[in-house]
DNA sequence: GTAAAACTGAAAATCTTTCGCATCTTGATC
DNA sequence: GATCAAGATGCGAAAGATTTTCAGTTTTAC
């Protein structure tokens, strides 16, 4: 039918859902589409919620929540804990990070530090752990919120 | 009255907690020795709780997240976020220190590290953030549980 | 096309944490 | 020690975030 047809633009979403191995649905090539072309690089389920009602998309905070899940356990998206109750989802760009957040305005930087990533696995070594992950998180308050008081 | 009168350890929670500020009241008395003495380092409200109730204590659960959030607040004790669900509470050793948690069985080894602690603060000057607090935690597989496979 | 398998939205359920409030304690004062 | 106001407690209810359930729908393989 017509309306199974898509816009030029969600073939790539087609084909990443695809490759993730999952197959490609309305809800997902809609969130997946936002996530790529929202501006906000860090969002919670709420945000991706809040922008597919302004988008006048008829999908429930449910399922937000189980394609964002959903992406994250195919690799398509990162999910992080900062300080302050939700979840934030990014595309996950392939190559790790972590983050500098504003405690005041929320402004988030992200960096990669080698040494930091060395001492990491030098202290997992010495204590007999096999890495897996690690979440590093500075928080602080940027040079805007500073001069604002 | 006799039931007023506390056993020889208490006196040492009772002074911290009216240095802290505090009224020194049952429920305050039992949970700091309940953290000084339990033999685990980091316990969440309900393993607090369930230590209680294992003592026959009648304090509700409400009672604890308060007790522990006023710690916080009075400085007595630092909550901490791992992943999964609850917040992790343990004394305040006043030196700071960052952890090593076991993905199978939970274990947590504390450690510290200048060289990372030196490279966070210049991340953070370099992005003119005044950097505030941190987040550092590695996640492995611990000797143990790699034995156990 | 067809049917099995996978997916969906809405509502209900969980899980952790916080609130509202009537009742009880603490600590300072007489 | 008795008094009393400020502060604390316990309980159940509420809140907020996320997950599960379930009956109807869509996707994909043949
Ligand atoms: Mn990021
Ligand atoms: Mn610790
Ligand atoms: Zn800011
Ligand atoms: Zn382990």
């Amino acid at each position: 039918m017509a309306e199974t047809q898509q816009d030029g633009e969600s073939q790539l979403e087609n084909q990443q859902i695809k490759d993730a191995g999952l197959k490609v649905t309305a809800p997902r090539v809609k969130i997946l589409g936002i996530l790529e072309s929202c501006g906000k690089r860090h969002m919670s389920a709420e945000d991706v919620y809040k922008e597919l009602l302004s988008q006048d998309e008829e999908i429930g905070l449910a399922t937000v929540y189980r394609v964002l899940t959903q992406f994250e356990g195919a690799g398509l998206v990162c999910r992080r804990h900062f300080e302050g109750g939700q979840s934030v989802f990014e595309l996950n760009s392939g190559e790790h990070h972590d983050h500098l957040v504003c405690l005041k305005c929320g402004r988030i930087v992200e960096f990669v530090d080698p040494t930091i990533e060395k001492r990491q696995a030098k202290i997992a070594a010495e204590n007999h752990f096999k890495i897996e992950d690690h979440s590093l998180v500075v928080y602080g308050i940027c040079s805007d919120c500073q001069a604002k008081g």
